[in-house]
RNA sequence: GGUGCUUUGGCCGAGCGGUUAGGCACAGGUCUGCAAAACCUGGGACAGCGGUUCGAUUCCGCUAGGCACCUCCA
């Protein structure tokens, strides 16, 4: 099995990832609080960590990944007046919450299946742990590292800090924060400004909200992925993801918490996406700069000069580092979507070289693949590239070494163009790829370009109605090139327009014409 | 105020103590009825100032700019 090197957020370094159990891998990510459409900015991490667990089950670890949906306990902000975000939705759009939470549930899911994005093998939900949690407040009460008022229950950082470092994770000390900023007001319940929610007290008219030791209420936002966490991963398990923004206090509450409760903050690896950017600012809720994900597919936004499909959305993304900040605009979209194009169409023409490839992963073995939790990426990464020339060869090495060097996908798809590079110049006939050399790229562009960075090409992804528009095709194509031999212009560019209007584009090679559907 | 990150050619974006990143755009050429694609060639970059070094874009310091977190945020 081939060395992969995460860097851990809690050391700042790239260390050799060692699972817990040999060839096993326990995977938690933060997912949405479900009270809208999911951005740009979610589009990160959902396809940073579905590559991260392809490329785990390519270097053959069977993967339990772990995405919860938040939804209850999400509050607008830390002060106690602060209102539970679905329940605000809900109030303001005069729904039920849970009809909010399925709504954007489901968009969500939608957005994620668009993108690629293969489902988690378990998607927990807060409201669905309520005992677990309450469970959880039990432990750390009875340690000694919370305390009950007026119906909440707080945890105890300034207790906690005393034994254990508050801020491993985010690299600061408890002195450090910047207290009395807010103003504390008096009736705050806290017993210092960075205590946070174990279990809120509802009010009365307070819809989301279950018994409790304390009252009625709902539990804090941070307590679910410890809880969660453990519960279906154990109390070690390897690797937490999420977003940077989420490091402080989101992940320090959260090791606080397993600390406190179980005596180990158990995640081995803490991994964390960067943010995406427009005009150089965090694209988010609260600057209100985001372009949300079925605005871009359909674009239908301001700031979009066109609709960009979902595997640009996922190519732009991979085309940066994971833990770089990815700044949005038109243009850097636009670049993507034509050097995506140019590797779909290499693969096209490589397996046109190669006499035919299975278009398993290329086209519907994806959709196959969405109603398999999990079991759809069969091939094991081979450890090295049998029979091919050095040329291939460095490509190949190239793209598995960048993909285990902390999941470098930019460098991976360069060791790609190359790839593309060749296949052209195989096309051209002005280099030659032995039938070893056709056979790694096949098996690379399958087990990488579709496998672990999830790309897809749709346009082949019609299934069953491909068959019969190649068959019309070719008759249409027949019928130009008749025209063309007679050299009727008019004739073979009319019919080239009109394809061209129904989304066909139709270029003219030596080997007679080409197609493509839109 | 605290903590951390960052500044790369027209744009996006890797990387690194000495070797072409890559994509897009652009220019010239090949091919072509035209178009497109493809191929070949090309130009240009490491914020500024010092220091370490045989050698720095890469390490260190300072200056300037940008960003993130310290409220909710992927």
């Amino acid at each position: 099995m081939r060395n992969l090197f995460l860097t851990n957020t809690l050391t700042h370094r790239k260390e050799l990832f060692t699972p817990v159990q040999p060839g096993h891998v326990g995977m938690y990510v933060c997912g949405p609080t479900v009270y809208g459409d999911a951005h740009l900015g979610h589009a990160r991490p959902g396809v940073t960590y579905d590559v991260l667990q392809k490329l785990l089950r390519h270097l053959g670890y069977q993967v339990r990944y772990v995405r919860n949906i938040t939804d209850v306990g999400h509050l607008e902000n830390d002060a106690d007046e602060g209102e539970d975000k679905i329940a605000k939705k809900a109030r303001l759009a005069r729904l039920e919450p849970m009809e909010v939470v399925q709504t954007y549930t489901f968009r969500y899911h939608e957005a994620m299946r668009q993108l690629n994005v293969a489902p988690p093998s378990i998607e927990p939900r807060a409201s669905g742990h309520i005992i677990e949690q309450i469970e959880t407040v039990k432990k750390i009460l009875a340690a000694g590292y919370a305390y009950e008022s007026n119906g909440s229950v707080y945890f105890d950082v300034r207790k906690y800090n005393e034994s254990h470092p508050y801020g491993i994770l985010s690299g600061r000390n408890l002195d450090d924060t910047r207290e009395g900023t807010r103003s504390l007001d008096g009736q705050d319940d806290k017993r210092a400004p960075f205590d946070f929610a174990l279990w809120k007290k509802a009010e009365p008219q307070h819809i989301m909200k279950w018994p409790s030791p304390w009252g009625e209420g709902f539990p804090g936002w941070h307590l679910e992925c410890s809880v969660m966490g453990e519960k279906y991963l154990g109390q070690e398990f390897d690797i937490h993801g999420g977003g940077m923004d989420l490091m402080f206090p989101h992940h320090e509450c959260e090791i606080a918490q397993n600390v406190a409760s179980r005596g180990t903050q158990g995640v081995h690896y803490w991994v964390h996406n960067n943010m995406i950017t427009i005009n150089g600012q965090k694209m988010g809720k609260s600057l209100g700069n985001f372009i949300t994900l079925p605005e871009l597919f359909s674009g239908r936004h301001p700031k979009l000069e066109q609709a960009y499909s979902p595997m640009t959305i996922r190519f732009f993304i991979l085309q940066a580092h994971y833990r770089s900040t990815l700044d949005f605009s038109n243009e850097a979209l636009q670049a993507a979507d034509k050097g995506l194009r140019r590797i779909l169409q290499a693969y096209r023409d490589l397996c046109a070289l190669a006499g035919g490839c299975s278009p398993v992963r290329g086209s519907e073995g994806s959709k196959a693949a969405e109603l398999v939790y999990g079991e759809y990426l069969d091939s094991v990464a081979p450890d090295r590239a049998e029979g091919a020339s050095n040329a291939v060869s460095a490509i190949f090495e190239g793209v598995y070494d960048a993909l285990c060097d902390d999941l470098n996908t930019p460098i991976a798809i360069a060791h790609l163009f190359d790839a593309v590079k060749l296949v052209n110049q195989a096309k051209e006939g002005k280099e030659s790829l032995s039938e070893g050399d056709l056979a790694v790229l096949v098996r690379l562009f399958d087990d990488i370009v579709f496998g672990v960075l999830g790309l897809r090409d749709d346009s082949a992804a019609e299934g069953g109605s491909t068959r019969v528009i190649g068959g019309l095709m070719e008759m249409v194509l027949e019928a130009r090139a008749a025209a063309k031999a007679a050299k009727d212009w008019p004739r073979s560019d009319a019919i080239r327009d009109q394809l061209k209007a129904l989304g066909i584009t139709v270029k003219d090679t030596k080997n007679g014409a080409e197609w493509t559907l839109e």
